[in-house]
Parts: structure tokens; C-alpha cells; sequence
DNA sequence: TCAAAAGTGTTCGATCTACACCCATGG
DNA sequence: CCATGGGTGTAGATCGAACACTTTTGA
């Protein structure tokens, strides 16, 4: 007998860093320990619905970024059972994230992405898959917005870049790439209640990105 | 009830074309459409295992470039039963190909990427996704050569690429880039009986890369 | 000597890097 | 007036695109 789950990552931004929503174990096996969120699949929902579904539950959101990493199917990767898991990552703006009832605080943490306590199963692993897959597409598709509120200054944007690529990135030229784009809409609004200049205040709008799109536009940083 | 299938794209190269072993259906459903290779999952054995199983009783072959694209899991892909499946690609050369006992030459195909028949359930999609993944890996892996000959001219190496990514490279800056890598063993053979200048060969060795990327070498085309 | 494909030299422009500088705000 | 981070101008280096050219073989 082989069973189905699906499990998701899901990746918010603070402080300039790059967090995992995890969840404390409520059952055995491994009760206890920090693990993905994700439930057995039900015969009747696509696995998609399923990843979607969780995100649901445990935060509220919907129309939600939600990309499959992939299965993992190692033989002794859940104890006793054979499960077969199908894992997802989402990229949520972590200001909009409200618990659902059910989930107390003591049961959620946001973890740093480098420095991730013990996990149940094999979920440090699909973590990993999950933040290598998004470093890819994070260059070339205008996802890291997702991470950021509606309103967002450059620098906001570049740090985003800068947490899930863990590199630096020139601020000169991570500017004029994004400018060149002409893919944000300037909001007219700035920062208020900061010590220095304050920055102009962007947003994303997808409608721009698939008419750039489909004139052959190509997103890449 | 869910069942688990695990599917395989099987990529190979052939005049400059790529290619994807497709095989007649036998049974039903679908009975005598084209489809992948591929079967259903045994509870004992891992998905990556079960991958390399379909691939040796087709081609017998072994050490075989396979990589997971994704799990399949709409739910009505497959008619009658709920039907997950996990798809992997995989690299061969097609001259070490030799279809094993019980697939008759009328049963398999190498079709063209491009002009692919009537396939059985959503395996149209599946080679869409593999081909998508195919194109991005050889871009920053060196894993066109698993698609050649172990002796090869550049300009093999070149037509590889060009199938793959379905455009046309410059010549000189492809040679250069490859060159400048100094990833290439230069084999001190050439082509033979051929009407113009023969071609320098060369081969691929997986150690000289691996000794590159610990000094931080990033493979990139 | 010709056709064909291998293989090379070189120019031009785009892009990246680095540094210097000005700007607007709160304290 | 100063500290702070926002935002810009620009020179020089590096990299990729494009084109023209030479080389070596079989016929």
C-alpha cells in the first residue's frame, strides 16, 4: 500500500531575511518535532487543490504563488508506511498571513531559511530543493514581489533578491535593470517617518508583465 | 484508492534532431496509442529506482542521465482510476540503444520533439514539461554530452544545443565559451573520410567538472 | 582547383563594476 | 547642520554578437 501527501513550503520575507513557515508535530510519528505543513491526499482533490487547500487552512490566503517542486518517494523516508509526498512552495507577503483558529502561536514559527532547527522526516531536504528551485525561477520570472507588500521600494525589492540568492547585488545596476524593465507602476506615494530621503513607492501589475510578454519580453535579473 | 505510476521522457539525438522513445500502448486504456514508457509503482522500490528500472528492461541500459521532472496529478488524467503519476527524463546515446526482448520494432518510436503523434492521457504535457526542464538544466549543467558519442567535434556539441534550445548559436562565441572552460579532453582523434577538414574529437569527463566546481567553476551556456 | 565544413582574429556595442556624488528627510 | 539611506552620472573593464577570414580534407 503506497500513500500520498502533499507538504508545502512556504516562504515569507522579514527583516530581510528569508523565512519557512513550520509547524510543530501534533501526532506520531515524530510528534514533537518542526515539519512542513501538508496533509494525506484525498482521492478526490488534485494534488494542486491539495497544496492549496493547506495554504488555506493555515493562513487564510488564497490566489496564492504555488509552484510543485516534486515528489520524493525515498522507500524509508516516513516510518512504517510507504508514503510518497508531493511537495509545493508558495510565496506568501507575510504582513497578510493571519493563523487560523486551531493554530496556536506555540505551534508556528517562522524560521530563518539558514538556520533551520531539526525537522521531522525528510523535510531540511525538500526545504532545500524548494530554495534552490526559487533561486532559479526568482531570475527569471517577477516572482519576488510576492514576497513584498503591494507598495515596495527598490531597495525592499533588491534585499528580497538579495535574501534568496544569498549574494549581494550592486545597487547602481540592480536599479537601472529593474527601470529598464518598465514593468512597475510608480504609486506616487513614499516612505514617511524615515531619517533620509524617503524612496519612491513601486507595485507589480501582472496585466504589464503579460503584455511585455507577449511582445517578447523576457524577465531577467 | 490512488495508484502511483512512474513515467519516462527518454531523450535521444539524432540528424541534429531531438528525439523521444515513445512506445504503443498494449492494454487498455488507450490501447494502441503512442505513450511513454513507464508502469505502475511497486510499494517496495523508490520512485528514482523504478525510473531506472523502466529504462533498463527498454533500452538496457545503466548509469543513465534521469532526472525528475514532476508529479502528474489532475484528476481526471487517467480515465476510470485516480492515477498519480511521477515522470523523470532521462539523456542516452542513441547508438547505445538496443531495445531488449518483447519490444518489437513496431512497437517503439523515436519521434521528433516537434511533430510528436496523438499521445495516450496527458503524456503530451508531460514531454512539454520534460523538454522545458531540459532546456534550462543543459544551460547550466554539462549534460548535453550524455546526448553524443564519447568522441565528438564541437560542432556535434553545438547541434545538441541548438536542438535542444531550438535556436541557432554563433558558432565562434560557442566555441570560445566551450573552450575558454576547459572542461573538454581533447582526444587527439579526428573525423575520418570526410570531404572537408576533419574535425578535432573530444570527450567529456565527469571528474575533470567535478574537480572545476569545488574551485567555484559554474557551468554556464 | 573547387566545395564544404573546421577553426581563428578582430571589431563593435552592450552590459557589469566601481566609485563618486547629489538629494531629501528627521533629529 | 549632521547622519542616513535614496537615487544618479560616468569611466573603464568585461563579455557577447557579428563578420570576415584562413585551413584542411575528398573529390
Amino acid at each position: 500500500m503506497i500513500y500520498n501527501s502533499v507538504d508545502c513550503v512556504i516562504f515569507g520575507f522579514k527583516n530581510e531575511k528569508l523565512k519557512v513557515l513550520l509547524i510543530k508535530r501534533n501526532n506520531e510519528p515524530q510528534k514533537g518535532l518542526m515539519a512542513l505543513p501538508g496533509d494525506f491526499l484525498d482521492s478526490s482533490i488534485s494534488i494542486y487543490d491539495s497544496a492549496k487547500n493547506t495554504l488555506k487552512e493555515l493562513t487564510n490566503l488564497e490566489n496564492i504563488y504555488l509552484e510543485q517542486i516534486r515528489a520524493f518517494g525515498e522507500i524509508d523516508r516516513y516510518p512504517d508506511k510507504r508514503v510518497i509526498t508531493i511537495s509545493y512552495y508558495a510565496l506568501i507577503n507575510i504582513e497578510h498571513y493571519s493563523p487560523q483558529p486551531g493554530y496556536t502561536v506555540e505551534k508556528l514559527e517562522w524560521c530563518d531559511i539558514d538556520s533551520l532547527p531539526n525537522l521531522a522526516f525528510d523535510h531540511k531536504e525538500i526545504i532545500k530543493s524548494a530554495h534552490k528551485r526559487l533561486k532559479i525561477r526568482v531570475g527569471n520570472e517577477p516572482i519576488g514581489f510576492n514576497l513584498l507588500p503591494e507598495c515596495f521600494s527598490l531597495t525592499n525589492l533588491q534585499k528580497v533578491y538579495e535574501a534568496i540568492l544569498q549574494i549581494e547585488l550592486n545597487k547602481r545596476n540592480f536599479r537601472t535593470k529593474i527601470n529598464q524593465m518598465k514593468l512597475l507602476i510608480d504609486t506616487g506615494k513614499k516612505q514617511e517617518n524615515v531619517a533620509h530621503k524617503p524612496a519612491k513607492l513601486y507595485r507589480f501589475d501582472e496585466k504589464i508583465y503579460q503584455k511585455l510578454k507577449e511582445n517578447g519580453f523576457y524577465f531577467n535579473i
